[in-house]
RNA sequence: CGGGUUGUGGCGCAGGUUGGUAGCGCGCCUCGUUCGGGACGAGGAGGUCGGGAGUUCAAAUCUCCCCAACCCGACCA
């Protein structure tokens, strides 16, 4: 390619709105521009890099069996009547009604048409299968932010395994783990496994691979000590036990006038410290109010709420409604006796006595509580956030949190699927069973951004070879006929040895040209000009080291497929 | 969806409180001089000031409504 002709339009200044350094750098470099929010052009540039991760991907899930489809994007609503995620998947999905009045949706993802294909299956002769495609999926974000991190519009390579049975998933499972960490390693992203929860997505078994960025979005509780890394909607930790003097047989009213929060009635003569103290959240759990309860110094995750509930929409209660509910504002909340609305409490909180909370009336609180005894416990789970410093579950090394990007995300999905849509073979014994998903998912978008935000400097993007837009660039210092012959003849060469060259032939200033190769990261640069010409050579320089060396001419192309095909 | 911020040529911004008919830098076009790290000079093109309504002789500027984008939280590859 020559750049003369190249459709990258380089910005000196990014648009002010983009923060996330790869969506400046994406921008600046002519990679990307945004349509609205949520829905960026790919810019050919930006697309070639785009290509280049999803074959990538491709490759390794054909490694481990993986066979290509292409399914559609628009889905009749039926099938996910079917599966019960019409309903269950809020406002996420984009839904639009054809001119017969037919409902449809915009695929999010593609377990419901997969698991319909997949109902031609009929023996287990046929399985194990690992299907996927890369296909867009359309997410009505809440919240697109960051450029490609977070879109309403992107790639997603998704696949689906069909086993007979568990052994069977554990395996596809495993592979997929083994294929993804393969991907990540070569787009150079330094990811890692951590435990997850599988959200909306249904399923157990789950896990997510991470890179750490301060442009990501979630956070991870990782030991330093032991591999235990979890997401942290998910992650556990040791916790000292606390010895409780038994308290009162029954808990004792108390007036705290003006006491509204943990802190505060820690301070307040006759309170309590905080790990002493019940903090009592009212939820709405679809539509039903519902009490959280944790320890006065703890923080409830929602995540682990929805996880503990299968509940489908959470918020917290209005003010109007905890009222309604308890009787009392904020401050003086607690679960003491309440007994009609559940009441899920935290595992932290087992067997605890002599506890102080609120009363449900305005500024009066409660002491000598003991859970098991004082509280209508609906459930016990962990609701409990982590929090970093807190000892490991199984090493006791003190936690740290890493904030992270999400770049691949594996989990088993059993049963429910194949059920729902009648897929099932028949066993060796004559039977009929249904079939055993997985269903492992990798934003293209996603990890092409996750790449630059690994890979720059203060010039700019610097490509991994493995997915660079071009692997090499001759910058011409002049446009005159000799440096042209010269770079038209090292062109050709490295074109004819496979090499993604680009010559930059434009009329401008060598600054100019500098600047740009180095903001759109092209690994190796042969720099030709008269100077070097005189002595028969070419300069060569590494994008990522800035190293520069002179080679002679003659040497310049080998010099460049060599180190090409070294990193590729 | 809650909280915050911002919308003025392609990009970055000024102007707005004190209404008077839009300006700067970069980029773009032409010519000339330059030419190894974002050149200089001269000339030029390009904007319904996010949209609508209102106030006014007059609105980028004041008022109201709407829209969009971005950032922080709740949600996901």
């Amino acid at each position: 390619m020559r750049w003369s002709k190249l459709f990258t339009p380089t910005l000196r200044d990014a648009p002010n709105d983009a923060v996330a350094p790869s969506h400046q750098l994406l921008v600046r470099g002519g990679f990307i521009r945004q349509l609205h929010a949520g829905h960026y052009s790919m810019l050919p540039l930006g697309w070639r890099v785009h290509q280049k991760v999803a074959n990538i991907v491709r490759q390794e899930i054909e490694a481990i069996g993986g066979q290509e489809f292409l399914l559609p994007t628009m889905h009749p609503a039926e099938l996910w009547k079917k599966s019960g995620r019409w309903d269950t998947m809020g406002e996420i999905m984009f839904r639009l009604e054809d001119r017969k009045g037919a409902d449809n949706a915009l695929g999010i993802t593609h377990e419901e048409i997969f698991a319909t294909v997949a109902a031609e299956l009929s023996s287990y002769k046929q399985l194990p299968q690992i299907w996927y495609h890369i296909q867009t999926k359309f997410r009505d974000e809440a919240r697109p932010k960051s450029g490609l991190l977070r879109v309403r519009e992107f790639h997603m390579k998704d696949s689906y395994s069909f086993d007979v049975d568990d052994a069977g998933l554990d395996v596809s499972f495993d592979l997929h783990d083994t294929a993804y960490r393969r991907i990540f390693e070569r787009l150079g992203i330094p990811a890692f496994a951590v435990q997850a929860s599988s959200g909306a997505m249904g399923g157990n078994d789950s896990v997510e691979f991470m890179t750490p960025s301060d442009a990501g979005e979630d956070d991870v509780i990782r030991c330093p000590n032991c591999d235990y890394s979890a997401n942290i909607e998910k992650a556990t930790a040791r916790l000292d036990i606390i010895d409780d003097e038994s308290g009162p047989s029954q808990p004792e009213r108390f007036d705290t006038p003006g006491v509204r929060t943990i802190k505060a009635l820690e301070e307040f003569d006759g309170g309590a410290p905080a790990d002493r103290q019940l903090k009592t959240m009212v939820m709405v759990l679809d539509g039903r109010i519902t009490l959280a309860v944790v320890r006065g110094d703890h923080q409830l995750n929602t995540q682990k709420l929805v996880d503990a509930t299968g509940a489908i929409e959470i918020r917290p209660a209005e003010a109007d409604e905890t009222l309604a509910a308890l009787g009392a504002q904020p401050g003086s909340l607690g679960a003491v006796g309440v007994a009609d609305h559940p009441v899920i409490v935290d595992e932290a909180l087992q067997g605890r006595t002599n506890m102080t909370t609120g009363a449900n009336i305005d500024d009066v609180h409660y002491r000598g509580v003991s859970v098991d005894r004082d509280l209508v416990v609906a459930q016990w789970a962990d609701l409990r956030e982590v929090e970093a410093g807190e000892p490991c579950i199984r090493c006791g090394a003190a936690l740290g949190v890493v904030r992270c990007i999400e770049v691949g995300h594996i989990f088993k999905l059993g049963r429910e699927y194949a059920e729902v849509f009648g897929a099932t073979v028949s066993t060796p014994d004559g039977g009929e069973e249904p079939i055993v998903m997985g269903s492992y998912g990798i934003g293209i978008g996603r990890n092409m951004a996750a790449v630059v935000e690994a890979h720059h400097d203060d010039k700019g993007i610097v490509w991994p070879v493995s997915v660079t837009p071009f692997e090499a660039v001759i910058t011409l210092m002049r446009t005159d006929e000799e440096t042209m012959a010269a770079g038209d003849k090292l062109y050709g060469e490295l074109k004819a040895a496979g090499v993604d060259v680009l010559l930059d032939d434009r009329d401008a200033r060598a600054g100019v040209k500098f600047a740009d190769a180095e903001l759109i990261g092209i690994p190796y640069r042969l720099t030709v000009g008269p100077r070097g010409l005189r002595d028969g050579k070419v300069e060569f320089t590494t994008r990522s080291t800035g190293e520069t060396t002179d080679v002679v001419i003659q040497a310049a192309a080998a010099s460049v497929w060599e180190a090409v095909t070294a990193a590729r």
